[in-house]
DNA sequence: ATGTGC
């Protein structure tokens, strides 16, 4: 690391003051359309903070990779900072088994094809959990699932699905249910335990541990050369129709107050209007559906992992947390409105914000790669108060899907996935040019966003995850 | 991101 460089600067915009934490270089890179974007940010009223992530590009409305902060007693809530994919985050289970274990690149194709089973991945294709009942899923979260779907239990010393999450579940205001039509309620019912498109994924990884970190990832159970599971989704359609349908009416509200930004995309209400806090608890809803989804998508993988490799296999649960979600939270005797949009909760060892398992060494932030590339196991420092404990949320878009399509040939990806080879990391699809836009060139080096986290002093690594095999969705 | 769009 170069100990000249800047991992972070105070922006002073027009509408007030944007903090950026980056290397010079990612600085540079991020473009003067991402400054547009927080200067509209920054005109929604008594804002009390905003930043970005090393990997913030930009996005609708606002930019992925943003933290915004409004006090509890006159805040705001936008719709548009959350974005569509309401819910979505990262979820990791660690396996008993050494990368040794998987190094027959036959047995990776089985495990990926087991997987595929049990997990649809086709855009229209439908889940197999039909006997669970959304209404519980959305009241709930984790809590509303029947007990064969959660089997670590509730046993306090093991590492079980309710305790070992960042949250098993929101409470809200149920009421707000019936705004979303039935046909919305059926297709989210299917969709329950299916993966998603874009840059949603379940990937099988080997971990090599950060030798400052040895001693969290020893309390954290984890071993150098471990394999891990990492999950990528979020609350699919349900999240998008939330947001469709709190977003217009947070427009009328708008209109009514004479709010508004350069950016007609950009929707916010206050907290306390009606059409806000109806995108509040709506928000919650989706939240509980990502939730529970990832949970269950993890359920299907450990069926896959035993179908396959035995039923000695275990996937305990490491940790479940989200990057797209706006939640009230609070530091010590401050109560305050945080939205985070590609932005990850990053708490140190100590912070009472941690789930009581990781009380003392602060909890996993789950850092995901590009397809190809290594994803991270962090865990936040001390220095991250200042940022309100927020740091990036993966690499970071840089090329539109279209533009990648056109710069990336489908024989460059394959080798960017060492196709053929014995180390070939193995993808579900057997025409990549389904997930041509997917490409480790359409994204920013990820090993540069964690250097620029790492140097602002926000969080460390406590392991790289190096990827065996994919399972993507179209 | 999304059973998607001017």
């Amino acid at each position: 690391m170069n100990n000249n460089e800047t991992y972070y600067r105070q922006i002073d915009l027009p509408a007030g003051d944007l903090h950026i934490y980056a290397s010079d270089r990612l600085f540079q890179d991020m473009g003067s359309k991402v400054l547009e974007m927080a200067n509209n940010n920054l005109q929604i009223p008594n804002i009390r903070y905003m930043s970005y992530t090393p990997d913030a590009h930009v996005g609708v409305g606002t930019c992925i990779g943003t933290t915004a902060v409004w006090g509890a007693e006159n805040g705001y809530v936008s719709p548009s900072i959350v974005g569509s994919d309401i819910g979505c985050g990262m979820r990791v289970h660690v396996t008993n088994m050494q990368a040794e274990d998987l190094k027959d690149v036959r047995l990776r194709r089985k495990l990926v094809k087991a997987i595929e089973k049990l997990i649809p991945v086709e855009s229209h294709a439908r889940g197999y959990f039909s006997d669970i009942r959304l209404e519980h899923v959305l009241r709930k979260g984790l809590h509303g699932l029947p007990g064969k779907y959660v089997p670590d239990s509730y046993t306090p010393r093991k590492a079980t699905s309710l305790t070992h999450v960042e949250s098993s579940g929101f409470r809200f205001n149920e009421d707000v249910l019936d705004r979303l039509p039935e046909h919305v309620w059926h297709r989210s019912h299917r969709q329950l335990g299916t993966l998603g498109g874009g840059n949603h994924f379940v990937e099988i990884q080997s971990i090599q541990l950060h030798e400052d970190n040895y001693d969290v990832a020893q309390q954290w159970g984890l071993k150098d050369g471990q394999v891990i599971v990492m999950i990528h989704s979020g609350s699919r359609a349900w999240g998008g129709a939330v947001n469709q349908y709190c977003s217009s009416e947070v427009a009328k509200t708008m209109r009514q107050l004479g709010h508004g930004t350069a950016d007609p995309k950009l929707q916010f209400a206050p907290i306390g209007s009606a059409a806000g806090d109806t995108y509040i608890n709506l928000m919650y809803s989706a939240l509980n559906f990502a939730i529970v989804n990832r949970h269950l998508l993890a359920y299907a993988v450990r069926e896959a992992f035993r179908d396959t490799i035995g039923s000695g296999v275990e996937l305990r649960t490491l940790y479940d947390l989200m990057h797209n979600y706006a939640c009230g939270e609070e530091e010590g005797e401050d109560s305050y409105f945080i939205h985070r949009k590609g932005a990850t909760r990053a708490l140190p060892g100590g912070h009472p914000g941690n789930p009581a398992p990781y009380l003392t060494t602060g909890h996993p932030a789950l850092i995901p790669g590009s397809m190809g590339t290594a994803s991270y196991l962090m865990v936040g420092a001390a220095g991250g108060a200042d940022n309100y404990y927020s740091i990036c949320h993966g690499a970071g878009r840089i090329r539109s899907r279209n533009a990648t399509k056109q710069l990336v040939s489908v024989d460059e990806f394959a080798a960017s996935m060492r196709v053929g080879c014995e180390d070939e990391i193995v993808v579900n699809h057997r025409a990549l040019e389904s997930i041509l836009d997917e490409s480790p060139q359409a994204y920013k080096d990820v090993d540069q966003i964690i250097e620029s986290v790492v140097g602002a002093g926000l969080a460390t690594v406590v392991a790289k995850c190096s990827p065996l095999a994919t399972v993507k969705g179209v």
